[in-house]
RNA sequence: GCCCGGGUGGUGGAAACGGGAGACACAACUGCCUUAAAAGCAGUUGCCGCGAGGCGUGAGGGUUCGAGUCCCUCCCCGGGCACCA
């Protein structure tokens, strides 16, 4: 303290300083104390003498970080902040609150940094969990401190090795609509109570060939799949982590599509479910929508038409408009397309269906040499513009008997459906443009509205033009005409109603080092075999080069070359699996950054298990599903909405694997998500574009000023780049983590954006102040709280106060709830002495928002120990009661006067009342009203 | 193009149900205190108008005694998906 004048601020006063000694010490003691650890029925964490052991559960859960280098900026912890203030609220609302926080560990920009650096990304990732968690212990969060981890930790990875033979050793079964172990499906093959693939037996079939067919009914299998390659960064990406303009996120590299050898988890099987169970969640209608917008489910039929070679297959959701099929179109790459092509144009093929060239063969492969060359952006610009070629060859329309053309187009996408449609240019605008293009027939087979100007029609209407030998579906409704067209269609054998599905099963191999290895080895013949438990965790080996080999950004004839396999002491190992010791060579892919964070809710429950999972009773007890049809998983679950898809979809997928397999009570983890918003802040440019340190920019007038320089103001993202970093530690420094906490929960709702406003962060400073000064003496520390009776009006306001903040915190409406509390510490404020009976409620008020300050003064004011688990005020009912009921008095919709009637007066008092006030009387003007409203407790609206 | 979410003072935002629009806070302004400034405290502050009063929740229409809230049409902003058959 080294004030120029120490006269001017009161040695007591609540500022920065003071804040950060009261905070600092509150965190000790809390961290100390284990203040927040939960308690679990059972096991290791359980603890009869816990104030909250029988108490009822709540289960409170945020995102988990992606420890970066960079630290927290003022806009993450929102989330973090509003979780910990309903926590404690809980908590003292009399729950046993288990609101833990760990880290997800792996991923690749620490191992970039790994190889920028030559160190370890072990190291660095300890480092980084290191600074988070002083950031956030700084902020005050109460979280357990006994259930914290990191997904790179191998205590952890065990159990997500663990998780991922579960789920290699298990097959989905569409008899019970759920997975099963695998060994139920070889036992049913063995027995002949399932038909093995092939039509031979089981017996029959050597011992690689079971393995062949067992392993292509594992829930996670290798493939060789169409996969985003990047040679310059040597490995292969998820689609998110490709640009639309087909390049790489980081590095901006180019991306090619290549047939690789990878795993995948085959999340296709639970299509149905993830779907019908989004009913049992209390999500964000937006966050349900895109689920199902991903899983993409659509109803229709699979139809075969013959060709001379074999017939092709396609999907619609229009079966009802096959008589309108004039033609049908292959994606470039199907594998049909080879067989279909014949030595010469047949007689009299159509100009425009060739291209200019002088054979089908050379058409074709022109035109798969053309849509090949096309990037993604530039495909999706010319959609209009529809392309193809005719390969030569016709199909038959299984319902007209006509000879359609087969042409092969890049509107059709190899990944969707079965890769070929029946075009119904009258019914569909893309197959309406190629048919335009290529001069192709066009039959309208549903009737368009009257007045209808368009093309093609996709409404509703009768079916015309849809009569053949046999089946007619002419003045049906689309609805009525799909459900007699789909019976005839299996009737005859020639297709059959159908379900297709958006989703794609999960790639789940990357080639890089900081990831979860696979507990797979191969054997002699080049097929994976699961390593038992026993032998988990398989442990990342120690390498010098963390970095897979790259290649020549733009040669796309290479293949990825994993780290982990230069490691070949790790790679090639001698174990022994059951049949003495064997030579194998280790899986060098490791598990996406998304496998960790798949089920780490349920770690938190018990997470120094060694030997299971989860222990059955604390999982059941923290997760399991509720009276009323409750379909279980954690209480409240906060992140953002860029989760809403991937992540969100692997967890639920990984849960109902468990479920099914009977390791968890619950077949959703999460059952109420809450999307935070986010924090935005102002940016600045000046003339040249270049931005400038926002913290240094000057308003004047509505104006911006940098060094004197007009500067431009923008909105952005908090970020480097911008140069518009705030961070927690500095608000701290600054204010104190109390003041921080109240800013940013007093900002607005919860869920929604907001842009940051430094400036702004004294109005919450200065309710603290108050407070502090409400009870704490500013000029001698002394507290001032008195044994003094309160007011009637004060008592009614408290009681209103604590009515209104628990309903507040109940729906997690943090901002109105602070309102409340600053309103009631304005009116003690005023009061000539602070009462303890107000003072008292109004600390423990505080306290889920303010934890520290409200910890100083409960102490200062006589109690001992945390305030943690003290019980939150209820309100007293005989305070809430009105006397007097002030009515508006409307005349024709406009307020003209107020009266004032004693509560409970009758309607015909009321009305009295209010046709006798002066104003009202003088805007009637001595009519007699025609028509006088009451509405109870509200008010009265007068017609005349 | 399709599907969501949202438009309220200078700013962030309040207003379970259709019932007094603008709580709380920032900024701005005024006063007290101070040699002065900061801090603090007290007050003013939706817009127009000296006032009575009028007008106000993106625009227009509708339902209603009464609409920020419900219905229709449109505009703008944000997000998701996108040649998905």
């Amino acid at each position: 303290m080294n004030d120029v004048n120490p006269g001017d601020i009161p040695p007591h006063r609540y500022d920065a300083g003071l804040a950060n000694s009261i905070e600092a010490r509150w965190q000790e003691h809390w961290a100390q104390h284990g203040t927040f650890d939960a308690v679990n029925p059972s096991g290791p964490l359980s603890d009869p003498s816990h104030p909250r052991a029988g108490a009822e559960k709540l289960f409170v859960m945020d995102m988990f970080p992606y420890p970066s280098g960079a630290g927290l900026h003022v806009g993450h912890p929102l989330g973090y902040i509003a979780t910990d203030c309903y926590s404690r609220y809980k908590r003292m609302a009399g729950y046993n609150v288990l609101h833990p926080m760990g880290y997800d560990a792996f991923g690749l920009p620490t191992e970039i940094y790994a190889v920028q650096t030559g160190r370890h990304p072990a190291g660095i990732t300890e480092e980084n969990i290191a600074r988070y968690r002083g950031q956030l212990r700084r902020l005050g969060m109460g979280y357990d401190t006994k259930r914290t981890f990191a997904t790179s930790d191998p205590e952890y990875y065990k159990w997500t090795q663990w998780i991922f033979l579960k789920i290699f050793n298990s097959w989905y079964d569409p008899a019970a609509d759920a997975a099963r172990p695998i060994e139920e499906l070889v036992a049913s093959f063995a027995d002949g109570t399932r038909a093995v693939p092939g039509g031979r037996s089981w017996a029959e079939l050597d011992e690689v060939e079971r393995r062949e067919i067992v392993d292509g009914h594992r829930l996670v299998y290798v493939d060789e799949a169409p996969v985003n390659w990047c040679p310059g960064l040597g490995t292969v990406l998820s689609n998110e982590e490709v640009t639309s303009e087909g390049r790489s996120e980081r590095g901006n590299f180019p991306v090619f599509t290549r047939n690789l050898r990878q795993w995948k988890m085959r999340i296709t099987a639970y299509s149905e479910r993830l779907l019908a169970d989004l009913e049992g969640v209390d999500w964000p209608d937006p966050v349900k929508a895109m689920q199902r917008n991903w899983i993409g489910r659509s109803v229709g039929a699979h139809i075969d038409f013959g060709t001379s070679a074999a017939p092709i297959r396609v999907f619609t959701t229009r079966p009802d408009t096959i008589f309108g099929a004039t033609y049908m179109v292959l994606a470039p790459e199907h594998e049909l397309v080879d067989g279909l092509v014949p030595a010469a144009w047949p007689e009299g093929t159509h100009e425009v269906w060739t291209n200019g060239h002088a054979t089908p063969a050379e058409a074709v492969a022109a035109y798969r040499k053309f849509a090949a060359a096309k990037t993604d952006v530039e495909r999706q610009e010319g959609a209009k513009d529809k392309t193809g070629v005719f390969v030569g060859s016709f199909a038959v329309n299984p319902v007209t008997g006509a000879r359609v053309p087969v042409f092969i187009a890049d509107y059709v996408l190899a990944g969707y459906g079965t890769g070929a449609i029946m075009a119904v240019p009258g019914q569909d605008e893309r197959d309406w443009d190629f048919a335009e293009a290529f001069e192709l027939p066009i039959v309208r087979t549903v009737q368009p509205t009257e007045g209808f100007e368009g093309k093609a029609f996709t409404g509703e209407g009768p079916a015309i033009n849809s009569s053949a030998e046999g089946v007619s579906l002419d003045g049906l409704g689309v609805v009525e005409a799909k459900a007699r067209i789909i019976a005839w269609l299996e009737e005859k054998g020639a297709g059959v109603g159908a379900i297709n599905y958006r989703l794609r099963d999960w790639l789940f191999s990357r080639q890089r080092y900081w990831g979860e290895p696979f507990p797979i080895v191969y054997d002699e013949t080049g097929m994976p075999v699961a390593l038992p438990e026993s032998m988990l965790p398989v442990e990342l080996p120690e390498i010098d080069d963390f970095s897979p080999k790259t290649f020549d950004p733009d040669d796309a004839d290479t293949a990825p070359e994993p780290p982990l396999g230069r490691a070949t002491e790790w790679v090639e190992v001698t174990l022994d699996l059951g049949d003495g010791p064997k030579k194998y060579h280790r899986e060098t892919n490791t598990m996406p950054n998304w496998a960790g964070s798949s089920w780490y809710e349920i770690r938190y429950i018990d997470p120094g298990d060694e030997n299971e999972m989860v222990s059955p009773d604390n999982e059941r007890y923290w997760m399991g599903p509720r009276d009323g049809g409750h379909i279980g998983g954690v209480d409240l679950y906060v992140g953002g909405v860029e989760h809403a898809v991937l992540h969100l979809l692997y967890a639920r997928f990984w849960q109902k694997v468990l479920f099914d397999l009977g390791y968890v009570s619950t077949a959703e983890p999460f059952h109420k998500l809450i999307n935070q918003g986010y924090i935005q802040a102002y940016a600045y440019t000046d003339k040249r574009g270049v931005y400038v340190p926002a913290a240094e920019v000057e308003e004047v007038d509505g104006n911006f000023f940098y060094e004197g320089e007009r500067v431009e103001r923008e909105y952005g993202k908090i970020g480097k780049s911008l140069k518009n970093v705030v961070t927690p530690d500095e608000m701290c420094d600054e204010y104190g983590a109390d003041t921080f906490r109240v800013y940013e929960m007093s900002m607005g709702p919860l869920e929604a954006s907001r842009p940051w406003d430094t400036r702004a962060v004294v109005g919450s400073q200065r309710y603290l102040q108050r407070l502090w000064r409400n009870v704490v003496d500013e000029n001698t520390g002394a507290v001032r709280v008195a044994d003094a009776e309160p007011a009637e009006e004060t008592w009614k306001i408290l009681h209103h106060t604590i009515a209104g903040v628990r309903e507040d915190m109940e729906h997690l409406r943090l901002n109105t709830a602070i309102a409340k509390l600053i309103t009631l510490n304005n009116h003690v404020t005023g009061l000539a002495e602070v009462p303890r009976a107000i003072a008292e409620p109004l600390i423990l008020m505080t306290a889920p928002i303010a934890p520290h300050i409200a910890e100083e003064l409960w102490n200062r004011i006589g109690h001992g120990g945390s305030l943690a688990n003290t019980d939150f005020p209820e309100a007293d009912e005989a305070y809430l009661v009105v006397e007097t009921v002030t009515y508006p008095v409307q005349i024709n919709g406009k307020v003209r006067g107020r009266v004032e009637v004693a509560a409970g007066a009758t309607e015909e008092a009321v009305r009295e009342a209010a046709l006798a006030e002066e104003k009202v009387v003088a805007a009637l003007g001595g009519k007699e009203p025609r028509k006088v409203i009451v509405i109870a407790d509200r008010m009265v609206s007068i017609v005349a």
